[in-house]
RNA sequence: GCCUUCGUAGCUCAGUGGUAGAGCACUUGCUUGGUAAGUAAGGGGUCGGAAGUUCAAUUCUUCUCGGAGGCACCA
């Protein structure tokens, strides 16, 4: 038997034919996996073909986990249509099908789709002559493969995840068609396993942790917006608190601006054109306010207010802003996603010659918040030049070459993102990858030459000359809303000692030793953050209540503590450690 | 904003065209217990909001607000 599936092309394309220079892709292989994926996507086309005879299929690729096929359908699908779908893509399977590769001409596959606008749509936009179909039994489609030979090759294990809307071709002027998502492996064991791994993502979803641990409430009071409880503040703060510490250390000036600036200054910086439409705005003694989506105009307006030299420069403010934007009510996702949030955001004013050391420094700041918090598989990215940008050509150059040299210096591997940058100038962004695997862009650096001329910010230079600063936008975990969502689905809730609402749980054995237990906690709360669980419980019912608000330790105060005067530190786990006086418990969790 | 779907007690969720139920939590009593749920009793809900159909709506219909999963969007 045949054990090569298809090739893989030197650009990374897969394909049927063994042109030079690829490489064959092997039976089971993780290549082999997208092909059967792919497949897949045919399969449950005939299926659903076989059972909605009128619903015109379109596109249908593989994706991570699995594939997805994007129908028209009169009408829309509901959870017996999927168990329906299911069976019969598993009656095909059991059938086995044949893929056959056809190269017709245009004109041909025009005739043969002539029923359905969407797969003319894409023939008529293929700009080769010949194009190739693959036929099974009951099904024939428009698809430039590859495919196995035969689904008798591999046992196909799949499910149906769910059903969406989705624009044809992604317009949202479009059409919106039924996307139908299924997962696909190779064997049950891993299909089971993927599965399993999106209830574990479930499981550590933040909201359900913030609900659990007491952290914040969302409401339908302020659809996207945060009510922090105390608990969360604590978080929040603790968060903010280390920040702030580690900025003091780099001689930044924090700073804080109004939330509500009058238009006046979004009219001056552009945003107003821009960006009215995501702005939440006010009329007020006949003036129109906005909510400052962003701070750095604000930062720009206290650079102006006083005299700078270059002797000031590099000039760092730096602002726990709370900034909001109107997003689309569909688009807002729990903490992930939300209208009013708080960037750590700052501001650096500094000359061409200061870019490196000021992102240099930066970005070492960056890494070094991301390893306390627990994060460390990061990624990054430098965009480039856009066709549409401002500045000139030096500045540019300069800047993209600076913003290289930083990563480059420290040993970092980067990707540079062609023409992506923003057309005021180039950035950096850092990426994270948390412990299921997912991607988040937190961290950025961005150099700015527009807004520091347009807002007329000057510096005096050593001739006295006023001059025009560059200024570097720069954010290091970027929402700290969306940060502490990402923190604590990426921990389960068992969030780094330094930032938990609540450290340690002191638990008296029985009522009498309540009193003791609440004198201990007074000596220790100006340096830990502990409570005391005094109710009327058994131990073992303590224990798995401090477990379950995600208390990292928890102290059992009895008899034999009492008279030892030792303190048996529980941790999660239930491992023990003996603690032999108050300091060294402090001295712990300092 | 669009598609699908959901909204019942503090939390997780059952249920019904005749105004509701469980577990956990909570309160009280008993229990004073040594490492993940001791025990009994009790309180608690205009069934997201508005309108409509009906003798009767939490249940059906429409609108509206909010959530979830996607799509689009994300300076």
């Amino acid at each position: 038997m045949n054990e090569i599936v298809a090739y893989r092309t030197l650009d990374g394309d897969y394909s049927d034919d063994n042109i030079q220079g690829s490489k064959p892709i092997k039976k089971f292989s993780e290549d082999a996996l997208n092909i059967m994926r792919h497949d897949m996507a045919h399969i449950l086309a005939e299926a659903v073909i076989s059972l909605f005879p009128t619903a015109k299929p379109t596109i249908g690729p593989f994706i991570k986990n699995g594939f997805y096929y994007d129908f028209d359908i009169e009408r829309s699908l509901n959870e017996e249509d999927i168990n329906k779908i299911e069976s019969k893509m598993s009656e095909i399977l059991k059938e086995g099908r044949g893929f056959d590769k056809k190269i017709i001409s245009k004109n041909e596959a025009l005739k043969i789709f002539k029923g359905n606008s969407y797969k003319i749509d894409l023939i008529e936009n293929i700009k080769d002559k010949k194009l190739t179909l693959y036929e099974q039994k009951n099904f024939i489609d428009l698809c430039k493969g590859p495919h196995h030979q035969n689904t008798s090759e591999y046992d196909a294990h799949f499910k149906i995840i769910n059903i969406s809307g989705a624009y044809w071709r992604g317009i949202s002027t479009n059409k919106m068609l039924q996307r139908i998502y299924a997962t696909a492996w190779f064997s049950k064991k891993d299909l089971e396993n993927h599965l399993k791994n999106i209830e574990e993502a479930k499981e550590r979803n933040h909201r359900k942790l913030g609900t659990e641990m007491g952290l914040f409430l969302l409401t339908e009071f302020s659809a996207g917006n945060v009510f922090w409880k105390a608990n969360g503040l604590t978080l929040y703060s603790n968060i903010t608190n280390y920040i702030r510490e580690e900025q003091r250390k780099l001689n930044y000036f924090e700073v804080k601006t109004p939330e509500l600036v009058s238009n006046e200054l979004w009219v001056k910086s552009g945003h107003w054109d821009n960006f009215k439409e995501n702005m939440f705005t006010t009329e007020t003694d006949n003036k129109t306010f906005a909510l400052k989506p962003m701070n750095c105009p604000c930062h720009i307006v206290l650079f102006n207010s006083e005299l700078i030299t270059y002797k000031d420069l590099p000039l760092r403010y730096s602002e726990f802003g709370k900034c909001h934007r109107y997003e689309p009510s569909g688009a807002l996702n729990g903490l992930f996603r939300v209208r009013g949030f708080t960037m750590d955001d700052a501001h650096i004013f500094c000359t061409e010659d200061q870019i490196y050391e000021v992102c240099n420094e930066t970005s070492t700041l960056i890494e070094k918040i991301y390893k306390e918090f627990g994060f460390t598989k990061v990624k990054y990215n430098i965009s480039t030049r856009p066709e549409k940008s401002i500045g000139s050509d030096e500045d540019w150059e300069n800047a993209e070459v600076q913003l290289k040299k930083v990563l480059s210096d420290s040993g970092k591997i980067f990707n540079i993102l062609e023409g992506e940058g923003a057309f005021y100038g180039p950035k950096i962004e850092f990426t994270l990858e948390d412990s299921l695997g997912r991607e988040w862009q937190c961290g950025t650096i961005q150099i700015d030459f527009n807004l520091p001329s347009r807002l007329g910010a000057k510096y005096k230079d050593k001739n006295d000359d006023n001059k025009t600063p560059i200024m570097i936008h720069r954010a290091l975990v970027g929402s700290l809303e969306r940060f502490i969502a990402i923190i604590l689905e990426n921990t389960n809730g068992w969030l780094p000692l330094l930032i938990t609402p609540i450290q340690l749980a002191i638990l008296p054995i029985s009522e009498k030793f309540a009193d003791y237990c609440n004198e201990l906690n007074i000596k220790i709360n100006h340096k830990i953050r502990s409570i005391v669980d005094d109710s009327d419980n058994k131990l073992g019912y303590k224990i798995r209540s401090s477990v379950a608000k995600k208390i990292p330790y928890t102290l059992v105060i009895g008899e034999k503590e009492i008279e030892s005067g030792n303190f048996t530190l529980r941790n999660k786990s239930g491992e023990n450690k003996i603690i032999n006086n108050i300091e060294s418990l402090i001295d712990f969790f300092e």
